[in-house]
DNA sequence: TCGTACCTTGACCATCTGGTCAACAATTTA
DNA sequence: TAAATTGTTGACCAGATGGTCAAGGTACGA
């Protein structure tokens, strides 16, 4: 998770001079400045949302947001690096040991309760990428591409040995990432079109995926 | 389509007295500056945007752009409405005569291609809704609701014939619509994780889309 | 040709917003 | 406790941005 170093800023603010120990009060008030920001830049993408929005959500004052984020960039970029280790950890989990189909069922159910329990985390990056990745960019041509290859390469011996739909591994990860993250992005629209409880649609979404793909990934 | 309803100041902006006949050059003007917005909107979201930019990429004033639409946010609705129907028209060509899983299908592939052709249309409508869908909200609880209904009967009739797996209507079109959408809004994304050419992208994405779907759903 | 209505824009204004700073408060350290 | 470091904020600044307006230009019917 190499994003910390791609931003210099993201650490304390006041402090320019060579790595000081953080105090205790550091450490608490940019944890909740990113807790914060993290709200606001899900629901309003970077550029609408503003410095006081986050310093108000902290319970604090602007000018002190800006004492430990010198810049607006340093926030985001800060919240970006602490959320995206947890949003992707997931894939790594893919065990190539495992059955083919449960492995990839499992991966696609746990990102699924993802989106329904921390959907601020998926609408982060679905601002960002939809922008065109500024931020983390290099990220995604780095690290990311790495993990997904050696996944995709799990997931092409699965096919080889037959024991799984002769699929192109890149993009049934797009079709898991896809379908799962949409229940957080579009969570406004789902909302509109849904009539029933919240809890019978998670029901009926995951009923309808696992069928989807048990059946469609079957060899 | 009745977005342009919603907004009363989406039309001519100069004419504030009952609705006289456009002008040659309003219908010229407004296309340029609808066709400008869309860029410039489905790129940096409604609040990223600015007036200086759309009038820039039209090819006028400032001023002139706010002589046809008297905010910004009438530039933004008069989008909307000028999209909306493009974009969700092919879900009315689902035929409860025809076969459910060519139908599907079909359909599928259509908003993939769409995708790829006109994917400013679909960023526009992510960003919308991952901001809470402020505008077309009315549109998403009246319009598009009906017709979702209408459709989800289409597919459970299907279901009760025997003729297709038993999912949930609605989570199946939305299994579509993510997955489909998905290489417009998080091409930033696909771009860095693709190695292949965007020929042979799309082609994959076609081919594993269309095996997943239709062994997937049969019944 | 003339007059009216429509079109176009540079200059301008009010507001918002990221960021700075000096002054003061709290906390740690010697 | 005294000094020094760290934490906090109201006031302020500069640039960006949505929107207005008066003044002048252009099309078009009578």
């Amino acid at each position: 998770m190499a994003i910390h170093r791609t931003y210099s800023g993201s650490g304390t603010g006041a402090v320019t001079a060579g790595p000081k120990k953080r105090t205790r009060i550091q450490a608490k008030n940019e944890a909740r400045i990113v807790a914060a920001a993290l709200d606001v830049f899900s629901m309003h993408g970077y550029r609408g949302a503003t410095v006081d929005q986050i310093a108000l959500s902290a319970g604090m004052s602007k000018a002190n947001v800006l004492y430990y984020f010198n810049r607006k960039e340093a926030i985001y970029s800060a919240v970006l690096a602490h959320t995206l280790s947890n949003w992707l950890n997931p894939l790594d989990d893919l065990d190539p040991e495992g059955d083919p189909i449960t492995e990839l069922w499992q991966y696609a159910l746990q990102k699924l309760r993802m989106s329904r329990e921390t959907p601020y985390a998926s609408r982060l990056f679905a601002n960002e990428i939809l922008q065109g990745a500024p931020v983390i960019r290099p990220f995604l041509d780095t690290e990311l591409k790495a993990l997904v290859e050696r996944k995709c390469r799990t997931i092409q011996t699965w096919i080889d040995a037959g024991e799984l739909a002769p699929v192109a591994p890149l993009h049934l990860i797009f079709l898991i990432w896809s379908a799962t993250q949409h229940y957080a992005d579009f969570e406004a629209q789902i909302q509109a079109l849904n009539t029933d409880s919240e809890e019978s649609l998670y029901a009926d979404a995951e009923r309808t995926l696992q069928l989807v793909l048990t059946r469609g990934l079957a060899p």
